[in-house]
DNA sequence: TTGTGACAAAATGGGCGCGAAATGTCAGTC
DNA sequence: GACTGACATTTCGCGCCCATTTTGTCACAA
């Protein structure tokens, strides 16, 4: 199994320190209210530079969302495929590793809402792609483990299922209250999935 | 068993033209568009008339969700109530009735996203008020038939599923999508639940 | 290559005025 | 009591201008 099929787009080191920078600013400013010299500050360079490697704000947001993804997406993964632990237990590490940190962030800052609006607007088309290749992992995943009889194939349960908890953001009013929300689902789609 | 406790707000039948017609003007013009007057022509008086039922639009607006979540929440306690059906059969019909007009309304309207974030401004407190009430019922119902081990009370379980049907919202794009992944989520869950 | 400072062009935000539209009230009618 | 027309008031949308910020692109340096 050498040389497997990347599951992240690889971006360039050089990029990183950017991109860290611009998230910082992000979270801090809100991305209307973030400018390019904003980034580039925090970056430590000018902002000429930043033009060498991104086209434009928009384009840095896109990279990050990029990356974002591609993390969720391995580490939705690597935590279903954790060895040795139950049906709930895999679902509920599906769970949060969906979220990714980004999701603490959003909390966290007070831009949040900002910061999801312009996400939907500038990324719209990439978080449907992300979302898309998550409930692929988690579908392929349930068609492996098998899915009982009448509920559709594991494409379908993984679909419902990712958006079952998509809801929980509408719904919760705190992190612990979200994470209790997962556990809940978790045990509920894990009772409905045993064989 | 004369005079039960009503379930609905009663309302004076002479306010029902006014609120019919306003719910007409709303769908056609969106909430900000839409003036007294539009309302009043609709409901066959002059404008002043409605200022001796009605404050002013946004009472208008919240009668009509008031009216709105009242019907709702009768028929949705119906649906769970309606004998000689299987519980993925009762949920499925609670699904479809807590929606009640309005959901095909705002999709078919082009003015319903403007119409979702009014509704959210101005009825925010109530829309709460009518989701937490659709829990209760929902929760009560589940509490009396019984919930298996672990899986915590029947508001604990309510509370999940609510929230996880109106995840779906956010991905379906399409009415019958949107049904075909209610009943997805009625077959996981009446499994899980099944003792 | 990787970066810089300087420069022109564009976008942003605020203030102001104006005419049109919508609002809420009230004296008075049926 | 239910309703109306008329009235004073407020709000709205619009275009306009101007100062400031931000942007994107140079020619040029390390």
């Amino acid at each position: 199994m050498a040389d497997p099929a990347p599951v992240t787009t690889a971006l360039p080191d050089r990029l990183e320190p950017i991109l860290d920078a611009a998230f910082r600013a992000f979270a801090t400013y809100g991305y209307r209210r973030t400018s390019m010299d904003d980034i580039a500050k925090g970056a430590g360079m000018s902002r000429s530079a930043l033009y060498l490697h991104f086209r434009n704000k928009e384009d840095i947001f896109r990279s990050l969302a990029v990356r974002y993804f591609d993390e969720a997406l391995r580490d939705m993964a690597a935590a279903l495929n954790q060895p040795g632990q139950g049906l709930e237990a895999a679902l509920m590490a599906a769970f949060v590793a969906k979220d990714g940190k980004f999701m603490e962030a959003v909390l966290t800052t007070p831009h949040g809402e900002e910061l999801m609006d312009a996400g939907f607007s500038v990324t719209g088309d990439l978080a449907a792609a992300g979302e898309a290749r998550m409930v692929e992992v988690l579908g392929d995943w349930l068609a492996r483990r098998g899915v009982p009889e009448g509920l559709g194939t594991g494409a379908d349960v993984a679909q419902a299922v990712m958006s079952a908890v998509k809801g929980l953001k509408l719904s919760a009013r705190s992190l612990p209250e979200y994470r209790a929300g997962q556990a809940r689902l978790a045990a509920l789609f894990a009772r409905a999935l045993d064989q």
